[in-house]
Order: structure tokens, then C-alpha cells, then sequence
DNA sequence: CACGGAAGAGAGCACTGCTCTTGCTTTGCG
DNA sequence: CGCAAAGCAAGAGCAGTGCTCTCTTCCGTG
């Protein structure tokens, strides 16, 4: 029965999948403000109204694309994570770094979903919180081993105020780590930032400014990798990455 | 007669000037996607056709918004930039990130408009690269003058790759200065890094996350300006800033 | 003062998101 | 096996959108 019962649902599921598959395709062509059920649902060989079987709102669909692109640059970056030893922090976290802006050189649309400005009348609604957060953890995942393997630089000199160590003490204690709050201060600013240098390479901002993207940015998270306090060791400094 | 004319044209620039008003009001109310030319006509009390007169399409409205936009938040940092004094480099580099703070909490859609995701069919007209820099450039200015009063750590150690310091010495002989390259990289990665701080902190990615917002962003900033290089020379170090 | 050009009004086109009602098909239980 | 129920698509329709075109008004200008 539950098979059968899977036979409705999976095709429930396949065409959900194929209105998300056209509706990326679109955005991907005209951006999320011009995005229109009515196009998606003409280009599927159905009318508008049956569209609403599926998603109860054109918001809900962006909804449905935005958890999707969390999830696809989240994972991008797990896989990054994966592909370098956690010996090498600063590699490490270069390549997550290059993994996420891949991703958004790749699909500036999907990326302006997620990191641009929210397109509908404000939402986030709950469900969009723990995708959204799993290129951060991958950097903390790199700053959580590198400390494990002493590679982590621990700031003595600078102090943090206080209600930001607060902030960061708890942001730990919530991950069941236990990071110096510099450090973890300073890679929450890191991850901020590095949206940052994206975001300004995605949208343009360094048009006729910054040429050299690639190595700019190389050069732009492996500072801010130095920031957070990672280090290679004793290998030889930083700079000559593997290029991917 | 350039007075007489002018009566007819300052009519027109009364209109103008009021449309857009109206325009940012509902901008700021139902954000740039739910901005519509109807509604607007409708508030002034005129009919949507007769808008056109004034802009020749809802994308031109936006475009002209943004520039207001780019032109306010940059105005923003440079009155910041004055009322410092140029011998306090990192003070004075802390107050323009904070102006332009400011002006993006208190005008989160018109922050959406120029920093998030370009709305329309993808523009960017010429215009509005001029207005657009003038954030960046009250930091060149920062960072200017802490040279020209010996209070910019030359970084020796830290080679910028090649490329980079191609880019960047184009970018300061453009301007006719003169400054390290390493620090002119530091100096553009950390203008592209404070946006993503204030983007991430207005778009709500540190809900939950971080607290003590104006804390966390006055140590961050301040630790960008210490990458870049400034210091305030034998002066207590930097955190305890004037609070505003 | 007469008039030309700018400004507004209104109708209308093609489109949008969304709702509601009407039928058809599939499904799972008696 | 048959049938009620549930799932689904279609179509018409509503209110709203950006934008164009035409017609009229009217005011600043020479």
C-alpha cells in the first residue's frame, strides 16, 4: 500500500520537481523579479490555476528555490571541506571559500535569491535557517579541526568586548565547541565578509576596479583565513594554492 | 529669460522630485519588487500615463532611486569622514563604516536596492558607478591621509600575487596616489567586506546569531582597519570607540 | 495676445497572481 | 469488483500591473 500510494506521490513529486526545474531555468535567464507562474505553467503544457495544486503562492515557490540554493551552495561547500586534508587548515578553508563562489559565478540568479535582497514581502520563514547556515559551519567545521590539530594561532593579544564574546560564547556552547572568542568573533565576521567579496563579484561591483578576480579572492580568504587565527604550520606560507 | 524658462522647468523638477518621494515612501513600506507606477500616480493624485512624462518607465523610476540612493549613503560617509580628525586614522575609518551602517539599517529597502540584487533586466547604466564608489573612496581617503601622517603600517612581509598588485597599482595611479599594493588590495577586499557585514546584519543573516550587533560590527570594522594597515599610532590601542 | 508645446486624462492592450467552480481520473476500501 | 472520496486539471474571471496611444486642456512664451 505504501507503494501504491507512492505511485500518487511520486508523480506529486516529479512534477513538483519539474516546476522547480523550469522555474530555475527561468530565473536563471530573467532573474527572480521576473519570474512568472503563469510562463512556468505555459511552458509545462498546463494552465496557471493547476500550478497552485503544487505551490499555494508564487512566494511559496521562491520559498521552495531558496531552500534549494541554500542547500546547493551549502553542500558545494561540505564537499569542498571533504576534498582537502583538515591538516591544512588554510587550504581547506581557501577551497570552501572557491567552492561558494563557483557556485555563485555559476548561478548569479540563485545566488541574488539567497544573498540578494529578499524578493517577496519578507519572509524566512524557519525553515530556511539551517540550510542558510551550512557554508558557516563548514568554516567552522575547518576553524573546529585546525584547532584539533594546533593549527590553530590563538589570539592572546586582542580582547574582544564583552558582549561579543558573549555572542560568540554562546554561539560555541550551541555547537558544543570550544573556540577562544576571538577566534570565533573573528570567523563570524569572516563568513560575513567573505559574502562580501562575492556578493560585490557577483553583482558587479568590481567591474573596471578588480581584474585579477581568481587570485584577488584567493588572496582576499586566505587573509581572512590568517584573521581567524588558521595556520599551515611550518609548511611554506600560504599564497601558491592548488589551482582548481 | 534662463528664469522665465525656469518657471516651467522647476515645475517639472517639483513633480519629479515628488514622485519620487512618493516612490521611496512605498519603497520603504512594501520594498522595490511591490514599488508600482499605478500606485504611485494614484497617491499624487494623477493618472498612471501621466507619470511617463517624468520616466519613461518603472526601471528608469528605479534607476533614478538608486542613485539617490548610492548618492545618500555615500554623502553619509564623507560627512563621517569630517568629523574626525585625520590623524586618527582607525577612529576615523570606524566612523565612516559606521555611518554607512546607519544609513543601511534605517534604509533597509533602498540598502536592498543598491547593494542587493539588481532588480530589473540587469543594468547598471554608466551613471551610476560614479555615485557608487563614494563609500569606497572616503576609505581611500582614510587610508590617504594615515600615509601622508606616517600612521599606515607598510606591510612588508605579506606579497600580494602579481595580477593583484597589477590591478591595484592601476587603481591608485587612476586616482594619482600612491600606496603599497598590498595595502590597496587589503584596502578594496576589506570596502567589498564591510558590505557584507552590513548586508548580512540588514538581511537578517545574524538573526539568532549575533546580539550585540553594534559591538560586534565596531570590532570587526576595526579589525579590517588593522588588516589594512591604519593605526593611531601610540594611542590606546583602538577598541573603546566613542559611542554615538 | 495668439499659439505651440507640454501636461494630463482616459481608454485600451497584454500581462500578472490568484480564486472559484466544474468536471474528470485515480485510488483505496468495503 | 464497484463506488465514494480524494486528487487533479481546466476554464472563467477578478483585480491589479506596465505601458501606449489619442484626445483635450491650458499655460508660458515669443
Amino acid at each position: 500500500m505504501n507503494a501504491i500510494r507512492g505511485a500518487r506521490e511520486r508523480a506529486r513529486a516529479e512534477v513538483t520537481a519539474a516546476i522547480k526545474d523550469e522555474a530555475r531555468r527561468q530565473l536563471a535567464e530573467e532573474g527572480a523579479a521576473r519570474l512568472s507562474l503563469r510562463a512556468v505553467a505555459r511552458e509545462l503544457g498546463m494552465v496557471s490555476s493547476a500550478l497552485y495544486r503544487y505551490f499555494p503562492s508564487r512566494d511559496e515557490l521562491l520559498t521552495a528555490l531558496i531552500i534549494d540554493a541554500y542547500d546547493a551552495i551549502g553542500s558545494a561547500a561540505e564537499r569542498a571541506l571533504a576534498t582537502v586534508d583538515r591538516e591544512r587548515p588554510v587550504d581547506r578553508w581557501r577551497e570552501v571559500c572557491r567552492a561558494a563562489r563557483q557556485w555563485a559565478l555559476a548561478r548569479p540568479h540563485e545566488y541574488a535569491l539567497i544573498y540578494g535582497s529578499p524578493v517577496p514581502g519578507y519572509f524566512a520563514p524557519e525553515v530556511t535557517i539551517a540550510p542558510a547556515s551550512r557554508v558557516g559551519l563548514a568554516l567552522v567545521v575547518v576553524v573546529r579541526d585546525a584547532r584539533a590539530a594546533g593549527l590553530l594561532r590563538e589570539p592572546a593579544d586582542t580582547a574582544v568586548p564583552r558582549a561579543v564574546a558573549e555572542d560568540a560564547d554562546r554561539f560555541t556552547a550551541r555547537l558544543g565547541l570550544d573556540l577562544p572568542a576571538p577566534v570565533t568573533a573573528a570567523l563570524v565576521a569572516a563568513w560575513a565578509e567573505l559574502f562580501g567579496l562575492i556578493g560585490f563579484e557577483v553583482f558587479g561591483q568590481f567591474n573596471r576596479l578588480v581584474e585579477a578576480r581568481e587570485e584577488f579572492f584567493d588572496h582576499a580568504v586566505t587573509r581572512l583565513a590568517e584573521a581567524v587565527g588558521l595556520t599551515d604550520g611550518d609548511r611554506k606560507p600560504t599564497e601558491p594554492p592548488p589551482v582548481l
